[in-house]
RNA sequence: GCAGUCGGACAGUCUGUCGCCGUUGCCACAGGCAAAGGAGGAAAGUCCGGGCAGCACAGAGCACUCCACUUCCUAACAGAAAGCUGUUCGCGAGGGCAGAGUAACGUAGAAGAAAAUAACCGCCCGCAAGGGUAAGGGUGAGAAGGUGGGGUAAGAGCCCACCGGUCGUGCAGCGAUGUACGAGCCGUGCGUCUUGGAGGCUGCAAGUUCGCGUAUACCGACGUUCGAGGGCUGCUCGCCCGAGUCGGAGGGUAGAACGCUCCAGCCCAAUGGUGACAUUGGGAGUAGAUGAAUGGCAGACACCUUUUUCACAAAAGGCACAGAACCCGGCUUAUAGUCUGACUGCUUAU
Protein backbone atom coordinates (compact mmCIF):
# COMPACT_ATOMS: atom_id res chain seq x y z
CA UNK A 1 0.00 0.00 0.00
CA UNK A 2 1.21 3.53 -1.45
CA UNK A 3 1.35 5.86 1.30
CA UNK A 4 -0.26 9.62 0.89
CA UNK A 5 -0.13 12.27 3.05
CA UNK A 6 -3.70 13.68 2.16
CA UNK A 7 -5.88 14.82 4.92
CA UNK A 8 -9.29 15.29 3.29
CA UNK A 9 -13.36 16.02 4.62
CA UNK A 10 -13.84 12.38 5.01
CA UNK A 11 -11.11 11.68 7.88
CA UNK A 12 -12.56 14.45 10.04
CA UNK A 13 -15.01 13.69 12.65
CA UNK A 14 -18.10 15.98 12.20
CA UNK A 15 -21.15 13.98 12.82
CA UNK A 16 -22.73 15.19 16.50
CA UNK A 17 -24.07 12.37 17.52
CA UNK A 18 -19.96 10.60 17.57
CA UNK A 19 -18.87 13.63 18.89
CA UNK A 20 -21.73 13.49 21.86
CA UNK A 21 -20.62 9.80 22.74
CA UNK A 22 -16.45 11.01 22.33
CA UNK A 23 -17.04 13.34 25.00
CA UNK A 24 -19.40 11.28 26.93
CA UNK A 25 -17.77 7.87 27.30
CA UNK A 26 -14.10 8.12 25.79
CA UNK A 27 -10.98 7.33 27.43
CA UNK A 28 -8.02 9.86 27.58
CA UNK A 29 -4.58 9.96 27.28
CA UNK A 30 -2.32 12.73 27.41
CA UNK A 31 0.98 14.43 26.59
CA UNK A 32 1.56 18.30 27.55
CA UNK A 33 0.45 20.02 25.71
CA UNK A 34 -1.87 17.63 24.34
CA UNK A 35 -4.76 15.31 25.41
CA UNK A 36 -6.60 12.87 23.35
CA UNK A 37 -9.80 11.84 23.96
CA UNK A 38 -10.70 8.80 22.25
CA UNK A 39 -13.57 5.84 21.70
CA UNK A 40 -13.71 2.88 19.49
CA UNK A 41 -16.08 2.13 17.33
CA UNK A 42 -17.69 -0.94 15.32
CA UNK A 43 -15.68 -1.49 11.90
CA UNK A 44 -18.01 0.08 8.72
CA UNK A 45 -17.57 -0.20 5.18
CA UNK A 46 -16.43 2.96 3.49
CA UNK A 47 -15.95 4.65 6.83
CA UNK A 48 -12.15 5.67 7.41
CA UNK A 49 -10.18 4.22 10.37
CA UNK A 50 -9.56 7.23 12.35
CA UNK A 51 -12.26 10.13 12.94
CA UNK A 52 -10.23 13.22 14.10
CA UNK A 53 -11.18 16.73 15.60
CA UNK A 54 -9.25 19.09 16.74
CA UNK A 55 -10.02 21.64 19.65
CA UNK A 56 -8.40 24.37 21.18
CA UNK A 57 -10.02 26.43 23.98
CA UNK A 58 -11.28 29.69 23.11
CA UNK A 59 -10.66 30.08 26.98
CA UNK A 60 -6.82 29.41 25.97
CA UNK A 61 -6.68 31.56 23.36
CA UNK A 62 -8.80 34.15 22.93
CA UNK A 63 -8.11 35.30 19.46
CA UNK A 64 -9.35 33.39 16.16
CA UNK A 65 -6.23 33.93 14.62
CA UNK A 66 -4.26 32.52 17.24
CA UNK A 67 -6.73 29.03 17.41
CA UNK A 68 -6.44 28.96 13.68
CA UNK A 69 -2.63 28.47 14.05
CA UNK A 70 -2.44 26.05 16.48
CA UNK A 71 -4.87 24.00 14.70
CA UNK A 72 -3.44 24.24 11.69
CA UNK A 73 -0.06 22.89 13.45
CA UNK A 74 -1.40 20.29 14.87
CA UNK A 75 -3.61 19.11 11.67
CA UNK A 76 -0.22 19.52 9.45
CA UNK A 77 1.88 17.00 12.44
CA UNK A 78 -1.59 14.59 12.18
CA UNK A 79 -1.33 14.60 8.69
CA UNK A 80 2.08 14.02 8.42
CA UNK A 81 2.61 11.03 10.90
CA UNK A 82 -1.25 9.36 10.88
CA UNK A 83 0.09 6.20 9.10
CA UNK A 84 1.65 4.50 11.52
CA UNK A 85 -0.98 4.98 13.77
CA UNK A 86 -3.68 3.55 11.46
CA UNK A 87 -2.16 0.95 10.36
CA UNK A 88 -1.70 -0.53 13.92
CA UNK A 89 -5.49 0.16 14.44
CA UNK A 90 -6.17 -1.57 11.30
CA UNK A 91 -4.20 -4.67 12.41
CA UNK A 92 -6.38 -5.36 15.17
CA UNK A 93 -9.54 -4.42 12.99
CA UNK A 94 -10.76 -1.67 14.92
CA UNK A 95 -11.58 1.75 13.88
CA UNK A 96 -11.14 4.88 16.20
CA UNK A 97 -12.74 8.27 17.12
CA UNK A 98 -10.10 10.53 18.54
CA UNK A 99 -10.50 13.95 19.93
CA UNK A 100 -7.03 15.91 20.44
CA UNK A 101 -7.66 18.88 22.59
CA UNK A 102 -4.69 21.63 23.26
CA UNK A 103 -3.78 22.67 26.64
CA UNK A 104 -1.61 25.42 26.66
CA UNK A 105 -2.20 28.78 26.79
CA UNK A 106 1.11 29.71 24.78
CA UNK A 107 2.42 28.75 21.10
CA UNK A 108 4.44 25.56 20.66
CA UNK A 109 6.67 25.16 17.34
CA UNK A 110 5.69 23.00 14.93
CA UNK A 111 8.48 20.04 15.75
CA UNK A 112 7.34 20.26 19.20
CA UNK A 113 4.26 19.61 18.82
CA UNK A 114 4.84 16.69 16.16
CA UNK A 115 7.14 14.79 18.86
CA UNK A 116 4.51 15.42 21.61
CA UNK A 117 1.67 14.14 19.22
CA UNK A 118 3.79 10.96 17.73
CA UNK A 119 4.07 10.27 21.48
CA UNK A 120 0.42 10.59 22.37
CA UNK A 121 -0.73 8.60 19.77
CA UNK A 122 1.74 5.53 21.09
CA UNK A 123 0.21 6.32 24.06
CA UNK A 124 -3.20 5.45 22.81
CA UNK A 125 -1.98 2.49 20.84
CA UNK A 126 0.00 0.97 23.98
CA UNK A 127 -3.13 2.14 26.82
CA UNK A 128 -6.09 0.74 24.24
CA UNK A 129 -4.58 -3.37 23.52
CA UNK A 130 -1.79 -3.86 25.56
CA UNK A 131 -3.28 -4.11 28.76
C1' G B 1 15.99 71.56 6.67
C1' C B 2 13.32 70.82 11.49
C1' A B 3 8.67 70.62 14.16
C1' G B 4 3.51 70.16 13.51
C1' U B 5 -2.05 70.07 11.67
C1' C B 6 -5.80 67.86 8.56
C1' G B 7 -6.59 64.12 4.98
C1' G B 8 -5.39 59.91 1.25
C1' A B 9 -2.98 55.15 -0.29
C1' C B 10 -0.48 50.67 1.22
C1' A B 11 -0.13 47.15 5.19
C1' G B 12 5.87 42.85 3.11
C1' U B 13 7.77 40.23 -1.78
C1' C B 14 9.71 35.78 -3.99
C1' U B 15 11.29 30.40 -4.31
C1' G B 16 11.02 25.16 -2.94
C1' U B 17 8.20 21.24 -0.78
C1' C B 18 3.90 18.75 1.48
C1' G B 19 -1.40 19.86 2.06
C1' C B 20 -6.84 22.05 2.45
C1' C B 21 -11.64 24.31 0.03
C1' G B 22 -15.14 25.05 -3.63
C1' U B 23 -15.36 25.95 -9.34
C1' U B 24 -14.42 24.36 -14.43
C1' G B 25 -12.50 20.69 -17.87
C1' C B 26 -10.81 15.72 -18.89
C1' C B 27 -10.41 10.53 -17.59
C1' A B 28 -15.08 9.14 -17.07
C1' C B 29 -19.47 4.81 -11.27
C1' A B 30 -16.39 5.22 -6.26
C1' G B 31 -12.31 8.21 -7.30
C1' G B 32 -8.09 10.37 -10.00
C1' C B 33 -5.55 14.21 -12.97
C1' A B 34 -5.12 19.24 -14.77
C1' A B 35 -6.19 24.54 -14.85
C1' A B 36 -7.12 29.27 -12.90
C1' G B 37 -8.88 31.05 -8.00
C1' G B 38 -9.32 31.24 -2.43
C1' A B 39 -9.59 36.72 4.44
C1' G B 40 -9.48 42.48 6.24
C1' G B 41 -8.75 47.73 6.69
C1' A B 42 -10.56 46.97 10.37
C1' A B 43 -12.94 40.45 8.36
C1' A B 44 -13.26 42.70 15.29
C1' G B 45 -16.96 45.02 18.93
C1' U B 46 -22.28 43.92 17.50
C1' C B 47 -23.41 50.20 18.83
C1' C B 48 -26.85 52.38 14.83
C1' G B 49 -29.26 52.16 9.79
C1' G B 50 -31.08 49.33 5.58
C1' G B 51 -31.79 45.09 1.97
C1' C B 52 -33.70 40.11 2.34
C1' A B 53 -36.92 36.29 5.02
C1' G B 54 -40.92 34.63 8.25
C1' C B 55 -44.90 36.04 11.42
C1' A B 56 -48.50 39.95 12.65
C1' C B 57 -51.54 43.91 10.47
C1' A B 58 -59.11 47.47 8.11
C1' G B 59 -58.66 52.59 9.52
C1' A B 60 -57.90 56.29 13.20
C1' G B 61 -56.48 57.84 18.01
C1' C B 62 -53.92 57.29 22.72
C1' A B 63 -49.81 55.38 25.30
C1' C B 64 -44.61 53.95 25.09
C1' U B 65 -39.44 54.29 23.17
C1' C B 66 -35.78 57.00 20.49
C1' C B 67 -34.03 61.60 18.03
C1' A B 68 -33.51 67.33 18.30
C1' C B 69 -28.90 74.51 15.86
C1' U B 70 -29.55 75.20 10.06
C1' U B 71 -29.39 73.64 5.07
C1' C B 72 -28.16 69.52 2.37
C1' C B 73 -26.70 64.05 0.86
C1' U B 74 -28.56 59.15 1.05
C1' A B 75 -32.19 53.16 0.37
C1' A B 76 -31.72 54.60 5.43
C1' C B 77 -29.20 56.28 9.88
C1' A B 78 -27.83 58.16 16.18
C1' G B 79 -23.86 58.57 9.68
C1' A B 80 -21.58 62.10 6.00
C1' A B 81 -21.07 67.26 3.73
C1' A B 82 -21.29 72.57 3.96
C1' G B 83 -22.32 76.21 7.41
C1' C B 84 -24.29 78.88 12.35
C1' U B 85 -23.97 80.16 17.77
C1' G B 86 -21.53 79.62 22.49
C1' U B 87 -17.33 77.77 25.03
C1' U B 88 -12.46 75.85 25.43
C1' C B 89 -7.13 74.18 24.01
C1' G B 90 -3.15 75.74 20.57
C1' C B 91 1.78 81.20 18.42
C1' G B 92 -0.65 79.00 14.09
C1' A B 93 -2.64 75.39 10.37
C1' G B 94 -6.50 73.41 13.31
C1' G B 95 -8.82 70.42 17.40
C1' G B 96 -12.38 69.24 21.61
C1' C B 97 -17.21 70.02 23.93
C1' A B 98 -22.41 71.91 23.96
C1' G B 99 -26.85 73.46 21.04
C1' A B 100 -35.63 72.40 19.85
C1' G B 101 -39.08 75.29 23.39
C1' U B 102 -39.95 77.26 28.61
C1' A B 103 -46.43 78.85 29.61
C1' A B 104 -47.30 75.90 34.02
C1' C B 105 -45.77 72.61 38.05
C1' G B 106 -42.03 70.19 40.88
C1' U B 107 -37.09 70.18 42.48
C1' A B 108 -32.02 72.10 44.35
C1' G B 109 -30.60 72.87 50.22
C1' A B 110 -26.10 69.49 56.30
C1' A B 111 -24.29 76.12 52.14
C1' G B 112 -26.42 81.02 52.73
C1' A B 113 -29.87 86.47 55.95
C1' A B 114 -32.30 85.63 51.36
C1' A B 115 -33.17 80.89 45.62
C1' A B 116 -37.77 85.58 43.99
C1' U B 117 -42.91 90.58 45.15
C1' A B 118 -35.08 88.88 49.58
C1' A B 119 -32.89 93.11 54.78
C1' C B 120 -28.58 88.90 58.82
C1' C B 121 -24.44 92.33 59.21
C1' G B 122 -23.60 97.08 57.09
C1' C B 123 -25.23 102.20 55.29
C1' C B 124 -29.05 106.29 55.83
C1' C B 125 -33.41 108.94 58.33
C1' G B 126 -35.36 108.96 63.28
C1' C B 127 -35.05 110.50 70.59
C1' A B 128 -37.47 105.94 70.03
C1' A B 129 -40.96 102.77 67.79
C1' G B 130 -40.24 102.18 63.07
C1' G B 131 -38.91 103.11 58.05
C1' G B 132 -35.59 103.56 53.58
C1' U B 133 -31.63 100.92 51.01
C1' A B 134 -29.30 95.48 46.84
C1' A B 135 -23.41 99.89 46.81
C1' G B 136 -20.04 96.47 50.49
C1' G B 137 -19.73 91.32 53.37
C1' G B 138 -19.65 85.85 53.49
C1' U B 139 -22.47 81.07 50.84
C1' G B 140 -23.31 78.94 46.17
C1' A B 141 -22.92 76.35 39.62
C1' G B 142 -26.26 80.70 39.92
C1' A B 143 -27.56 86.44 44.34
C1' A B 144 -31.66 90.32 41.15
C1' G B 145 -27.57 92.34 33.79
C1' G B 146 -21.68 94.17 33.85
C1' U B 147 -18.16 98.58 34.00
C1' G B 148 -17.76 103.80 34.60
C1' G B 149 -20.20 108.39 35.57
C1' G B 150 -24.31 111.40 37.21
C1' G B 151 -27.67 111.37 41.14
C1' U B 152 -29.13 110.74 46.50
C1' A B 153 -30.16 111.31 53.40
C1' A B 154 -28.05 106.53 52.03
C1' G B 155 -28.94 104.00 47.69
C1' A B 156 -31.02 101.74 43.38
C1' G B 157 -31.57 101.20 35.16
C1' C B 158 -33.60 106.26 39.10
C1' C B 159 -30.84 108.75 34.69
C1' C B 160 -26.63 108.56 30.95
C1' A B 161 -22.39 106.18 27.95
C1' C B 162 -20.33 101.59 26.38
C1' C B 163 -20.87 96.23 26.56
C1' G B 164 -23.93 91.36 27.08
C1' G B 165 -29.00 89.42 26.64
C1' U B 166 -34.39 90.02 25.01
C1' C B 167 -38.16 92.04 21.72
C1' G B 168 -39.54 94.96 17.20
C1' U B 169 -38.31 96.90 12.31
C1' G B 170 -35.01 97.44 7.97
C1' C B 171 -31.02 95.11 5.20
C1' A B 172 -27.92 90.39 3.84
C1' G B 173 -28.67 85.01 3.72
C1' C B 174 -32.79 79.12 1.34
C1' G B 175 -31.87 78.90 6.67
C1' A B 176 -29.43 78.58 11.63
C1' U B 177 -27.78 83.55 12.05
C1' G B 178 -25.26 88.30 11.12
C1' U B 179 -25.78 93.57 10.97
C1' A B 180 -27.96 98.73 11.63
C1' C B 181 -31.60 101.45 14.21
C1' G B 182 -35.19 101.66 18.06
C1' A B 183 -37.61 99.96 22.58
C1' G B 184 -37.39 98.31 27.37
C1' C B 185 -34.90 96.90 32.08
C1' C B 186 -33.55 91.44 31.98
C1' G B 187 -31.93 84.95 37.48
C1' U B 188 -29.62 79.41 37.06
C1' G B 189 -29.46 73.91 36.57
C1' C B 190 -32.39 69.45 36.31
C1' G B 191 -37.09 66.87 35.77
C1' U B 192 -42.25 66.73 34.45
C1' C B 193 -44.13 69.12 30.43
C1' U B 194 -44.72 71.43 25.27
C1' U B 195 -43.42 71.28 19.91
C1' G B 196 -41.61 68.73 15.63
C1' G B 197 -39.76 64.02 13.52
C1' A B 198 -39.11 58.54 13.46
C1' G B 199 -40.61 53.60 15.12
C1' G B 200 -44.82 46.44 14.22
C1' C B 201 -41.95 41.77 16.15
C1' U B 202 -38.13 38.28 15.25
C1' G B 203 -33.68 37.18 12.80
C1' C B 204 -29.92 33.22 7.64
C1' A B 205 -29.72 28.49 13.85
C1' A B 206 -34.50 33.62 9.15
C1' G B 207 -36.94 30.63 5.73
C1' U B 208 -37.84 26.58 1.65
C1' U B 209 -37.33 21.44 -0.09
C1' C B 210 -35.86 16.33 0.44
C1' G B 211 -34.41 12.35 3.67
C1' C B 212 -34.45 9.70 8.47
C1' G B 213 -38.02 8.57 12.19
C1' U B 214 -41.92 7.99 16.15
C1' A B 215 -47.42 7.65 18.23
C1' U B 216 -50.98 10.93 16.42
C1' A B 217 -51.59 9.11 23.06
C1' C B 218 -54.41 13.57 24.57
C1' C B 219 -57.38 18.51 24.16
C1' G B 220 -60.18 22.18 21.14
C1' A B 221 -62.69 24.13 16.41
C1' C B 222 -65.24 23.08 11.78
C1' G B 223 -67.16 19.00 8.79
C1' U B 224 -68.84 13.90 5.79
C1' U B 225 -74.53 15.33 -0.23
C1' C B 226 -77.44 21.11 4.59
C1' G B 227 -70.16 19.03 2.44
C1' A B 228 -64.86 21.27 6.13
C1' G B 229 -60.75 21.71 3.25
C1' G B 230 -58.01 21.64 -1.39
C1' G B 231 -56.84 22.29 -6.99
C1' C B 232 -57.42 25.43 -11.67
C1' U B 233 -57.33 31.55 -11.17
C1' G B 234 -54.76 38.25 -10.14
C1' C B 235 -60.34 38.34 -8.70
C1' U B 236 -65.47 36.69 -9.49
C1' C B 237 -68.37 32.99 -11.73
C1' G B 238 -67.69 28.13 -12.97
C1' C B 239 -65.54 23.20 -13.06
C1' C B 240 -62.94 19.22 -10.53
C1' C B 241 -61.11 16.36 -6.14
C1' G B 242 -63.20 15.35 -1.58
C1' A B 243 -63.39 12.67 4.44
C1' G B 244 -60.96 14.59 6.93
C1' U B 245 -58.72 19.55 7.78
C1' C B 246 -56.84 23.34 11.10
C1' G B 247 -54.86 24.87 15.99
C1' G B 248 -52.70 23.41 20.78
C1' A B 249 -49.81 19.74 23.20
C1' G B 250 -46.58 15.61 22.95
C1' G B 251 -43.02 12.50 20.49
C1' G B 252 -39.07 11.84 16.76
C1' U B 253 -35.08 13.69 13.90
C1' A B 254 -30.98 17.30 13.84
C1' G B 255 -28.32 14.43 7.89
C1' A B 256 -28.35 16.71 2.74
C1' A B 257 -29.64 20.59 -0.85
C1' C B 258 -31.36 25.55 -1.71
C1' G B 259 -30.94 30.41 0.76
C1' C B 260 -25.20 31.62 -0.70
C1' U B 261 -22.91 35.26 -3.31
C1' C B 262 -23.36 39.99 -9.20
C1' C B 263 -24.01 43.87 -6.53
C1' A B 264 -28.40 50.67 -3.09
C1' G B 265 -21.18 46.93 -5.14
C1' C B 266 -15.91 48.32 -7.31
C1' C B 267 -12.45 51.13 -10.78
C1' C B 268 -11.64 55.11 -14.58
C1' A B 269 -13.28 59.46 -17.25
C1' A B 270 -16.58 63.56 -18.35
C1' U B 271 -20.37 66.92 -16.66
C1' G B 272 -23.05 69.51 -12.49
C1' G B 273 -22.23 70.92 -7.29
C1' U B 274 -17.96 74.80 -2.30
C1' G B 275 -18.86 69.63 -0.73
C1' A B 276 -21.15 64.87 0.86
C1' C B 277 -22.98 63.24 -3.77
C1' A B 278 -25.67 62.83 -8.47
C1' U B 279 -25.98 61.87 -13.84
C1' U B 280 -23.83 59.86 -18.26
C1' G B 281 -20.17 56.85 -20.77
C1' G B 282 -16.51 53.03 -20.46
C1' G B 283 -14.04 48.88 -17.88
C1' A B 284 -12.86 44.57 -14.72
C1' G B 285 -15.22 40.97 -12.01
C1' U B 286 -14.76 32.87 -9.54
C1' A B 287 -13.68 33.21 -1.09
C1' G B 288 -18.24 30.61 0.02
C1' A B 289 -16.35 27.11 4.68
C1' U B 290 -20.40 24.76 8.10
C1' G B 291 -16.95 20.61 14.82
C1' A B 292 -16.02 25.43 10.03
C1' A B 293 -10.99 25.59 4.03
C1' U B 294 -7.97 29.95 2.59
C1' G B 295 -2.29 26.69 5.35
C1' G B 296 2.42 23.99 7.70
C1' C B 297 7.68 23.69 7.15
C1' A B 298 12.42 25.42 4.94
C1' G B 299 15.12 29.34 2.50
C1' A B 300 16.27 34.22 0.07
C1' C B 301 15.40 39.43 -0.25
C1' A B 302 13.29 44.06 1.54
C1' C B 303 12.18 47.11 5.90
C1' C B 304 13.00 48.72 11.24
C1' U B 305 15.93 48.89 15.94
C1' U B 306 20.48 48.20 18.69
C1' U B 307 25.79 47.39 18.80
C1' U B 308 30.61 47.69 16.22
C1' U B 309 33.00 50.77 12.22
C1' C B 310 35.74 57.12 9.51
C1' A B 311 32.92 54.68 5.88
C1' C B 312 31.49 50.42 2.75
C1' A B 313 29.51 46.88 5.75
C1' A B 314 28.80 43.05 9.61
C1' A B 315 26.29 40.75 13.82
C1' A B 316 21.99 40.15 16.90
C1' G B 317 16.95 40.94 17.45
C1' G B 318 12.31 42.44 15.49
C1' C B 319 8.69 42.59 11.30
C1' A B 320 1.79 45.46 13.83
C1' C B 321 -3.44 44.84 14.87
C1' A B 322 -5.70 40.81 13.65
C1' G B 323 -9.18 35.49 10.55
C1' A B 324 -14.99 35.83 6.44
C1' A B 325 -19.86 32.75 8.48
C1' C B 326 -26.59 36.08 4.41
C1' C B 327 -25.19 40.90 2.17
C1' C B 328 -24.48 46.21 2.21
C1' G B 329 -23.89 51.77 4.46
C1' G B 330 -21.87 53.89 8.91
C1' C B 331 -19.90 54.33 13.98
C1' U B 332 -16.42 52.65 17.67
C1' U B 333 -12.08 50.23 19.17
C1' A B 334 -6.87 47.77 17.91
C1' U B 335 -2.61 48.69 14.73
C1' A B 336 4.92 47.74 13.55
C1' G B 337 5.87 50.66 9.77
C1' U B 338 6.14 52.85 4.51
C1' C B 339 4.63 56.33 0.76
C1' U B 340 1.91 60.74 -0.42
C1' G B 341 -1.32 65.69 -0.95
C1' A B 342 -2.69 70.43 1.17
C1' C B 343 -1.59 73.73 4.94
C1' U B 344 0.92 76.08 9.59
C1' G B 345 5.20 77.71 12.64
C1' C B 346 10.51 78.25 13.02
C1' U B 347 15.20 78.40 10.50
C1' U B 348 18.85 78.83 6.29
C1' A B 349 19.94 80.48 1.32
C1' U B 350 18.50 83.34 -3.02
Amino acid sequence: MEKNNKFTKSERLSRKAVIDRLYAEGRSVAAFPLRAVYLPLEPEEGEPTVSILIAVSKKRFRHAVDRNLVKRRLREAYRLNKHPFAEALQQKGCRMAVAILYLDKQHHSFVNLQARLKKLMQAIITKEFEQ
